[in-house]
DNA sequence: AATAACATTTAGAATTATTCTAATTCAGGT
DNA sequence: ACCTGAATTAGAATAATTCTAAATGTTATT
């Protein structure tokens, strides 16, 4: 049988220290192992963009140590190395995302959640027209609205 | 000549209390005189995309009893009622927007200045696929690069 | 004009998010 | 192993926003 009490916290399979460092070192960005444990919890829970404090929580329980000062520094340094994009979707406390293709945020006013919309047309200059002598390096397309499940109870109710 | 004596506080000749409370009542909102200066303030300084704090300031020379609180509270209640844009740009305090024709913010990176991109294609479904089942009320295309003058600067540099 | 009912405003405290500081530790190159 | 600059740490400081409870203003009703 399997050994298990050597590891204190659980990993999942799919989160290998070596692949999260290889994809930090990849960016140009000196791999740690604090900025290995911030991108690796923003990896698994990308579909919660979580707030700087909510990585925080989770990080510190594979390592306690970690301080809220250096997840956003780590934040920053991935953010400047273009790992994860920073989401601001209300006046509430910024949010992470680590899926880098094209694509917008909705948040759904009724339930606060966050989702991805993939598939959304690349926010070029034929799409978007930019006045001549600006040069766009990142664009960010945040919609509100009401999700499905809770379009369904406004109907119910 | 003109006697300005009695007029403490310049109010700028397109800018009629009347106007700005009809605007107010017209969205359905009950028009008050904190209410008019945070709307008229931030209609005339529309290209600054100020934030609450800078807001403030500004309504405290022609209204010096007003706090913060307060501009808040109007603020929200102008957003609530459409005649105002949040914007989120940065982690930095949220700006405000009281142009409400569809359109583009950029903030430049070098400079910090924040510009409105007119003429975008307008945020639709056919523009940006949304999945079904989800009903978006509002967009925002964010951009962030180098305006003109700071690209300008560089070359120099 | 007085009154009741309700919304708005106010000051200041409280909370939350983020940044700063200075001391310590760590990673990568010799 | 050692040096050097970069990263991390705890905790303080700052900044943005929200909350609270009292006071005031507005509207509709008498």
């Amino acid at each position: 049988m399997k050994d298990v009490t050597a590891r204190t916290v659980f990993v999942p399979p799919h989160r290998e220290r070596g692949a999260v460092d290889a994809r930090i070192a990849e960016a140009g960005l000196r791999s740690t192992a604090q900025r290995s444990v911030v991108y690796g919890v923003l990896l698994e829970h990308a579909k919660e963009h979580p707030t700087a404090d909510e990585i925080f929580m989770q990080a510190k329980i594979e390592k306690p140590e970690i301080s809220m000062a250096t997840v956003y520094n780590c934040l920053d340094a991935l953010v400047k190395h273009h790992l994860v994009k920073q989401v601001h979707l209300d006046r509430a406390a910024t949010r992470y995302c680590p899926n880098m293709d094209e694509h917008a945020h909705f948040l759904c006013e009724t339930c606060g959640e966050v989702w991805d919309f993939e598939g959304v047309a690349k926010p070029r200059k034929s799409a978007f027209r930019v006045p001549s002598g600006f040069t766009v390096t990142q664009t960010e397309v945040n919609m509100r609205g009401v999700c499905p499940a809770c379009a369904e109870q406004e109907v119910v109710r």
